[in-house]
DNA sequence: AACTGTTAAACTGTTAGACAATTTGAATGA
DNA sequence: TCATTCAAATTGTCTAACAGTTTAACAGTT
């Protein structure tokens, strides 16, 4: 038998603290709005000093639980808990080096496969209507003369997250959402893409929500698959062309800093 | 336009403290298994208070990246990232009930499906290896007459987390051990199986070693996924008789703690 | 009536200094 | 050599103060 406890470390009172809020956040009796109490009475409540109350909001704040406003009627507002944490986890994880964008271009690939082939046995008449109506938005986005390409990418975005609401899974759209997050945040300055580029994306998009229209999976997760594989690319390119651009510019520069 | 500015929270200055030394470890200043200065020492060389200090290290410490250690030549020791955060921060997503047992089961069957059709397009004879190993030393902790089941179940898990290993991506090292840990997690309880479950699962295990050698991966992933499947259900199963057992016991009983 | 400036109050943010608790390593003694 | 004791370093906690921020109420102006 493996039994592993919790290692104590014993005597923290502000992880008492901790403990405490969230289990009254997690069991409803703290629902998203409400704000605590402020640290004065916090600290007579759990009879400790300031400082205590301090680190343990610290923590929450940190866990995504908390927002703390400073100012008269200020004070710890509890959040709706959201993705956000975990993005910022996976973020540090790449940052670390730990992971390089090519794997998460591979792992992105992969998911939204595998979202899209659900959603295509998943969908329900309404789903899609609201996915053309998207595309409708996305086709006169690219039809203009000098399109918003900015635009275009946020309701590309959006129809991913809609197929992927389809699934009506939480955990899939958290995923999906912090794949995007930390993909677009270091790629959203090389979204200078050519009207062409654009076209083959949009057609991209019209081929799979046909395909999950027709409820065909194993299509639709195909096509999926080939169009992130597309936009990975041309991303690659896109920073390569512009990483060749700043060496030409400065051929001896010294890159720390 | 839709220009969205970053909400400035001025000033705080434990922030500057944090955002300093999570540099300093993510640029390699500060490896794993180094010791920060004291409090003392960090306070007069950020020229600060204790109190903010402590406020940082709380934050990093919330993060993963460091360890508070008291005593003498104690310390904030620089930790080795891993998936811990990211794995109770989505624990906390499922206990606010954002997210049931059933959602993760649906994306763990997805995800190892993923996982094992990947692995059967990358393996080498190496991995194949490794995995018989392993396979040989669940062949024999079953073969007992009196197998012992907790042991049986690690050394399954040990086989997911390997083929995990093969697709060489630590994204998906990631997803798969914060899905393992928050379904175990919540199911260690529920796993006295019966030996044919038992010997169902080692022919499982096989069969989807046997594809990945064969490169097959579509027949991979299918068993992969019926392999989640299966066990789904027998958790699902021996959680309904826990619970009709617990409700023959006290029939009257209220539900809230 | 609507807008603008002023001010007091209730907060959070930060600082300083003290003491308690814990752990390590060295000195001491058998 | 081994066990015990003790001192020092370091984190954990507490108290008391002041600075900075934000809200709401009030007064003054147009």
């Amino acid at each position: 038998m493996q039994l592993h406890f919790q290692k104590l470390k014993p005597n923290r009172v502000f992880q008492h603290v901790v403990d405490q809020i969230q289990q009254a956040i997690i069991n409803g009796s703290l629902k998203a709005g409400d704000v605590l109490p402020s640290e004065m009475k916090l600290k007579d409540m759990f009879a400790t000093s300031r400082g205590t109350i301090r680190e343990a909001l610290r923590v929450l704040e940190q866990k995504g639980l908390i927002e703390i406003k400073t100012g008269v009627s200020g004070g710890a507002v509890v959040q709706d808990i959201g993705t956000e944490v975990i993005a910022e986890s996976l973020g540090l994880l790449i940052q670390y080096q730990k992971v390089s964008y090519d794997h998460l271009a591979e792992f992105r690939q992969c998911v939204e496969g595998m979202i899209t082939a659900l959603a295509a046995n998943k969908r329900s008449p309404d789903d899609i209507s609201r996915l053309k109506v998207l595309l409708l938005k996305a086709e006169k986005q690219i039809a203009e003369s000098r399109p918003d390409t900015a635009a275009f990418v946020q309701t590309d975005i959006q129809i991913h997250i809609t197929i992927a609401e389809i699934v009506n899974n939480p955990v899939f759209t958290a995923v999906l959402q912090m794949v995007h997050e930390n993909i677009l945040q270091s790629h959203e300055r090389f979204s200078l893409r050519s009207k062409k580029v654009l076209q083959e994306n949009l057609r991209d998009l019209q081929d799979i929500i046909a395909a999950i229209e027709e409820q065909d999976a194993d299509r639709a997760r195909g096509l999926a698959e080939n169009h992130v594989r597309q936009f990975t690319k041309h991303m690659q390119k896109e920073h390569q062309q512009l990483q060749a651009k700043a060496i030409r510019k400065a051929p001896a520069s010294k890159r720390n800093r």
